[in-house]
DNA sequence: TCAGAATGCGAGCGACCACTCGCATTTGTC
DNA sequence: GACAAATGCGAGTGGTCGCTCGCATTCTGA
């Protein structure tokens, strides 16, 4: 719809943005973002109105389709912009886990990072786990999900070089899973309580895989050490 | 509602069914449930069309209107008959644990009990974990959700009687987060896999809860008989 | 047998939403 | 200053969806 007649001049498929943005559409553009990250955060993709966005940016609709062709542009632009702001700042590969660093920092310092990451930007787990959002949107996150479990499998097999792959498969999805759950749990808490589900999360993965990886890497000798259970404070 | 409160005189409030429903009227009921567990399962409530309900149910939208006053008094229904069934299948009270069986097969029974009812009823996790599901079922899940929490925490009270509360209410959040999770996944993988998932569901509870419990409830002596890490058939 | 209730239909209504169009205003560039 | 491009507006358009209405058919009970 948005290409004008026939006309051979093929420049990129339908982009209706101006062929170069002023300044002053460069600050509506990032202001419209800001607006959709707050609309998606409190009603999700789907319930989200492209009039609330632009109602939120304090621009007119119209204003709105000036700089995105669609609702579903909305929020890739903002799933990538997310998605590059993370690498950038975690490195391109997402969490590199040294495989000589002891398990139980391992997974504290990964669960750090993304939640980290979620807490600064909410937007990003409604985005990802919004169970309406649009096509191109579960291609990343399809893509990020596989890079997570991928990443995971890769650990364990460096500790367990002889279980089945599909175990390996399994053990990383599972970890995956749960890293997502106790990332939900910790964003719908705040302060003190958030950070006592921070340390519950690192606990449920470190007793998870603890066994499974063996004495071998665990930070003291008898496992009789245990964990302070209740709040032990980093 | 197949119960009508005693309202003596008045009529009750916008009722739009019938005053008694014939046989063939109870089969239409039966049968729009049916199409709308379906349709909700492969879409969710709110993408889920009335019209696409009644078209799977094989008869017309006013049909449809003819048993149940508006698209979210289905969603109710449905719920409110899977609640049922849930209750009559394990009893009263969800999943009751006695206090003096082990951990491991408290957590067993629990997620074995729990898992078999949602995989008999994909459509119960369905209505359950949609974000847009609308108020009357949001409560109902509330409702599950704090009576299965509030009855971890009573086992969890059991076996650690001087935790303060707020832990206690932390890590029976934390078991049924997980739990839900965990229920995802077997719900995303079928036969073998499936259980496969079970197990690791069972380990991952038990794994985070046996710390915390203690070797009161550990089944043999020594803490060094691992479990077989892989496929433990139970 | 027959009145009235229950069941069934499907076109259509109103509301909402993604998106467009014509036109006015501002900005960059020569 | 002049011209084009970029920006801005908001009523309007087409489509979908929840739901209604008038009317036809089938069943129940006396």
């Amino acid at each position: 719809m948005p290409e004008k007649t026939g006309k051979p001049d093929e420049e990129q498929s339908a982009e209706s943005r101006p062929r170069r943005l002023q300044a002053r559409g460069q600050r509506r553009v990032a202001q419209l973002l800001e607006a959709a990250a707050s609309v998606f955060c409190s009603t999700g993709y789907t319930a989200a109105s492209t009039n609330a966005i632009a109602r939120e940016a304090g621009v007119s609709p119209g204003t709105l389709y000036q700089f995105f062709p669609n609702k579903e542009a909305i929020a890739i632009e903002l799933g990538d912009r997310l998605m590059h702001e993370m690498r950038e700042t975690y490195g391109e590969a997402l969490a590199p886990v040294d495989p000589a660093t002891p398990l139980k920092e391992a997974v504290g310092a990964a669960v750090d990072r993304f939640v980290d990451f979620n807490c600064q930007h909410p937007v990003f787990f409604a985005l990802m786990h919004g169970p309406d959002i649009p096509g191109r949107i579960t291609e990343e996150h399809d893509a990020l999900h596989a890079t997570l479990v991928s990443r995971v499998e890769a650990l364990l097999a460096g500790f367990l070089p002889d279980a089945p792959t599909a175990d390996l498969t399994r053990t990383a999805t599972v970890c995956v899973g749960m890293y997502k759950a106790g990332l939900e749990l910790v964003l719908a808490h705040e302060g003190a309580e958030r950070e006592a589900y921070v340390r519950e999360l690192k606990n449920i993965l470190f007793r998870y895989l603890e066994p499974l990886v063996g004495d071998r890497m665990a930070p003291s000798g008898a496992r009789g050490d245990r964990d302070p259970a209740w709040g032990n404070t980093p």
